[in-house]
RNA sequence: UCCUCGGUAGCUCAAUGGUAGAGCAUCCGGCUGUUAACCGGAGGGUUGCAAGUUCGAGUCUUGCCCGAGGAGCCA
């Protein structure tokens, strides 16, 4: 019967097939180990000469790395085994030999394993990253469809930009010019005047010439947006999700984090409430150490690790002076110079998560900012449209996918955190 | 776009301006409980490319190519 290999502990005792391929193999005098593996773990194999046909022997010791295999063979429970069981084989069948692996069980630099990514993802550390990038996307989703969100997904392919700042990446569209996304936000603010509350998930482009560690040109964003939701509703909201996130991987991927080696109490004591302070508020922090630093400049990777280092959670920094955020962000009624916008910054110095707010809900100002910013006052006339007809408070946040997981993994560059990462200036495999 | 660092065997790295080396991988041999197994042996090189200085360049100089880290911008 084939199992698969994460199950392996219910079959003590059972005649099990495994298929996969082979990870490591060790021999010593009449004896073989074969480690193989099949995408949800790892299992030994034992081969001793004089327990198995010779021709099994033979193929035990032909056998390459990372050739695929199919074994056959009795489950026990053995403590010298990784993982606490083993297969006492009987047969093998090799599908493939492979032959000269270029990724062996010894340290390689990231210039070797970038070009080989198609491979590099077998290897273990890849293969738990991968499940806990599973791990956190289904937990995302759940949270949200738990409080009666709805996923509406929004154009990949668009007329402008958001923001109109920001490098696009230009696709011929039948002899036009459109835009990969970089945000589904604007849409969002339209489904939810057809749905409430809403979410959109899916890749986002920037064309910036970032060549940071925390930078990819192509990217996975969640954007949940809700109507009649304030700022103060989008922090709690944002708060609740990542604290379900972790849980849900704290308790699922547990062994994946060990892969890791993460230090999981780092992630086991956040708790709510997460701190909440003002843009003002932060900039006291910059000043302490950083004394060049100006009020009313946008903060830089160097300041949001001050910020996050003087906390052990993630913090929200909310009110931005409107001049810095988006122009689509609601001014504070009470200080027009202040935007109700809210960043949350990720502890450990992985840098800003989460990027949100409250929304301009009013027609006559949104118009006023878009002539501002020097935008297509045609091409927003759709977006102008929501605030004609039944407009509404509403908020709405950005979670930048690879950073979380880059965050909860504990690496520190997102190339890993996504099986083909897209880079400046590298497209392969 | 700017700044910093790097490029030597398949991989990871050594090598005062003076014979190009080790570990791993591969191949051969040994070992009946290995844990990135271990032990013995063998093969393996246009030192990123081009020019220059020098009796002599992996090493020094100049230019170029490629890569990594960071800045700005952002999630």
């Amino acid at each position: 019967m084939h199992v698969y290999i994460e199950d392996i502990g219910k079959y003590e005792g059972r005649e099990v097939t495994v298929k996969g391929w082979l990870y490591n193999k060790r021999s010593s005098g009449k004896i073989r180990f074969i480690l193989i593996r099949d995408g949800t773990g790892i299992i030994q194999s034992v081969i001793a000469e004089g327990d198995v046909d010779d021709s099994v022997f033979e193929v035990a010791d032909r056998i390459t790395q990372e050739s695929s295999v199919i074994l056959n063979g009795t489950v026990r429970k053995d403590e010298r085994a990784p993982g606490g069981y083993e297969i006492v084989a009987e047969s093998i069948e090799i599908v493939q030999a492979a032959q000269d692996y270029p990724i062996t069980p010894k340290e390689h630099s990231i210039e070797y394993l970038l070009p080989l990514r198609h491979l590099w993802l077998r290897s273990k550390k890849q293969n738990s990253i991968m499940h806990i990038r599973h791990e956190l996307i289904k937990a995302c989703r759940d949270f949200l469809d738990g409080r009666g969100f709805i996923n509406a997904d929004t154009p990949i392919l668009t007329p402008a930009s958001v923001e109109g700042t920001t490098t696009l990446f230009p696709v011929d569209y039948y002899g036009d010019k459109v835009y990969l996304a970089q945000s589904g936000q604007l849409y969002n603010e339209a489904t939810i005047g057809a749905l409430g509350k809403v979410y959109c998930f899916g890749p986002t482009f920037r064309a910036e010439k970032s060549k940071t560690r925390r930078h990819l040109t192509e990217f996975w964003m969640l954007e949940p947006e809700v109507a009649f939701l304030d700022l103060d509703g989008v922090m709690k909201l944002a708060e609740e999700m990542i604290l379900y996130v972790i849980g849900q991987i704290l308790e699922k991927r547990g062994n994946d984090l060990k892969t890791l080696e993460r230090d999981t109490a780092k992630l086991t004591r956040i708790k709510k409430p997460f701190p909440r302070i003002t843009y003002r508020e932060a900039v006291d922090i910059i000043k302490k150490k950083d004394k060049k630093f100006e009020y009313g400049e946008d903060f830089g990777a160097p300041h949001e690790t001050i910020i996050s280092e003087s906390f052990d959670k993630p913090v929200f920094i909310h009110h931005y002076p409107a001049g810095i955020k988006a122009f689509y962000m609601k001014r504070d009624p009470k200080d027009e110079s202040l935007s109700l916008s809210v960043d949350m910054i990720g502890p450990e110095g992985i840098g800003e998560l989460i990027g949100g707010g409250q929304r301009e809900d009013d027609y006559d100002i949104l118009l006023e900012r878009v002539r501002e910013n020097k935008l297509p006052e045609g091409a927003y006339q759709w977006y102008l449209d929501l605030r004609k007809y039944g407009t509404c408070p509403h908020s709405g946040f950005g979670l930048g996918i690879e950073r979380a997981i880059a965050w909860i993994c504990g690496i520190k560059h997102v190339r890993e955190t996504i099986p083909f990462p897209r880079m400046l200036e590298r497209v392969y495999p």
